[in-house]
DNA sequence: GTGAAAGCGCTAACAG
DNA sequence: CTGTTAGCGCTTTCAC
């Protein structure tokens, strides 16, 4: 009862039959190596039209199988529902698609575990040619098994402790410092970093850093109860506690709040309105990444705006590069983007 | 003076030979298949062993080529950093995981010839075994190639005219007929609708058609002047051009806008900031697709809010269908999701 | 200029 | 319960 499957796709083999060649001469043909073995142009158009008459493409696993190469990369962030990390991938994808790449795109949710054993998945089952990876990992050591098989690898937003991998990242200590800098000179003297956890993750350091040096450059009183961690997992119920907590404070009350990133500062926008907290009046509120609803929020939100075109381009072009000419670990290349920060009316 | 590659992947071949068995025990022990062919628990378990200490992982190409099989599913978006698709996408990545398959995401940029060249690399080359379409294509016959070939694709998000596909989609037409109803409630007597084109789109007609209805339903003059059409690829300025003619009029003038989606909306709320116009005292605004912005902005936005949970899950639940018990030619599933309106400030 | 043949790593039919 | 064997579709070496 079922409908017949008349038409079955094509192999290399229906076409060299068809046409009463060998499978060696399509494959050239396919390969673009007609020139390389001398093919007459007249039998390559031959083989040519015969190929698009019956709509063949090369099967891949095949071609995978044999040669080694997949022309897939793998890519893995945090979590691609997050519009930084969505726009991050969308720039990888239409870069690699115009060097003949497919990205293999998978969220990792800020799980050791699990980007371990994507990275596995990818590398050793998908053979995925190269690697673009923005990591949740404590130790580079953890990427030991790629380093050894000089296996292509770019890190990107977050660089590992002596990785000695390439990495495309931005400056998160100088954007943070920016931040916290405003926050002070329009007159904070309590100002609290919420940042998510693992609080190992270089991006984070680097924040705190900043963070850091802009309230000891200002000779701010520091106090390592501003610096809270919020779990990735329980981003609304930590920051609200936290707040409560930090608002409620009778002396030393926070009357400034840096948000480590975006998802962060939704969850404190959120207690503002519900807690009528009068931004900036009571509260001065800065964010690091730039995301639509601070354009338009009221307040409108400062933040420090990361480049994600560049993110993302730099990325392909350091891993294309990798692909190509092999990895130089002695050197690896390291690029550190500039980020601006955004002065609303927030702080 | 390069790094030597130590460790080569083992192979099934490797993990046979240093154990003295054949590739097939090993085979069966990858493929759980030891019950089916009454494998001793202790050869099982030796196997096993070899397994974790080897870190063996099967080779993919070789499988996908030996079985036809890729455990590979290809998800087509007009654009995975438009953070409605990215949310259906995640969920589809976690859904499929959990039945061991891997998405590949590709964005169609609403350009048929670009979607149409990403089904044929996912279907012939990829070998995908399943496709998940939010498709930009007019005519259901450019899938003909698929059907024909009983291929398992499910339409997500927008339906095609005849296609005969299983589909998961949103009730637009009520969600439409919900927001304008709003506005005609609030004492809107001319009322724009901006969609994205192409306008044949399903979602955008079924918009369309919900406008109408709730127009004529309370009888107000209807206008086709007040259907216009945004292109995907310009929306900001076609967003501005048509704003500034329609309040420019003296009849008639717009007292309120429907935004098709979410990115016309955040280019209406930039005119409205630019040009001061206040919502909702000079202009009442509701928008389809529920983003982040809506919630924060001043004022609040009204919404149709899309359950996007439900329409991943659903999306890889009936592919998952189609993969395990094959197509359904003469009735597939047609899965249509209620909207939910969400009344803010803006209307 | 072109073809024959081997083999990538795996699965499954069949044999024992 | 376990092994032998053929072959998926392709690329590449070598031969003519």
């Amino acid at each position: 009862m079922n409908m017949k499957e008349n038409s079955k796709k094509p192999s290399i083999d229906d076409i060299a039959r068809s046409l009463g060649v060998s499978k060696t001469l399509v494959s050239m043909v396919i390969n673009n190596k007609t020139e390389k073995y001398g093919i007459s142009e007249k039998t390559r158009k031959k083989v040519e039209d015969k190929i698009a008459e019956m709509g063949f493409m090369p099967n891949k696993a095949a071609r995978r199988l044999r040669t080694g190469k997949s022309f897939l990369i793998g890519v893995i962030v945090p979590d691609i529902s997050n519009p930084f990390y969505s726009k991050i991938v969308r720039i990888i994808e239409d870069k690699a698609q115009l060097d003949g790449y497919n990205p293999m795109i998978c969220s990792s949710d800020e799980d050791s575990e699990k980007e371990i054993s994507l990275i596995k998945m990818l590398v050793d089952s998908q053979q995925v040619d190269g690697l673009i990876l923005s990591s949740t990992l404590e130790k580079a050591d953890e990427l030991d098994f790629l380093r050894k098989r000089n296996f292509p690898c770019v890190l990107i937003d977050r660089s590992l402790p002596e990785a000695n991998l390439p990495t495309v990242s931005v400056d998160n200590e100088q954007g943070a410092f920016a931040a916290t800098e405003t926050l002070i000179k329009s007159g904070c003297k309590h100002i609290a970093l919420f940042a998510i956890s693992p609080g190992y993750i270089s991006t984070i350091e680097e924040r705190k850093k900043g963070y850091l040096k802009a309230i000891q450059q200002y000779k701010l009183s520091s106090d390592k109860k501003m610096i809270v961690e919020i779990p990735y997992n329980d981003i609304k119920n930590a920051v609200y506690e936290n707040l409560d907590g930090l608002l409620k404070k009778k002396t030393g009350k926070l009357d400034g709040l840096f948000a480590g990133n975006n998802n962060i500062a939704l969850a404190c926008m959120e207690y503002f309105i519900e807690h009528k907290i009068k931004v900036p009046e009571q509260l001065k509120f800065v964010s690091f990444d730039d995301i639509d609803v601070f354009r338009f929020s009221s307040p409108t939100i400062s933040a420090v705006e990361q480049p994600v075109e560049e993110i993302g381009s730099w990325s392909f072009k350091v891993l294309k590069e990798l692909l190509e000419n092999g990895n130089n670990l002695q050197n690896p290349a390291k690029i550190s983007l500039p980020t601006r920060f955004i002065k609303r009316k927030s702080s």
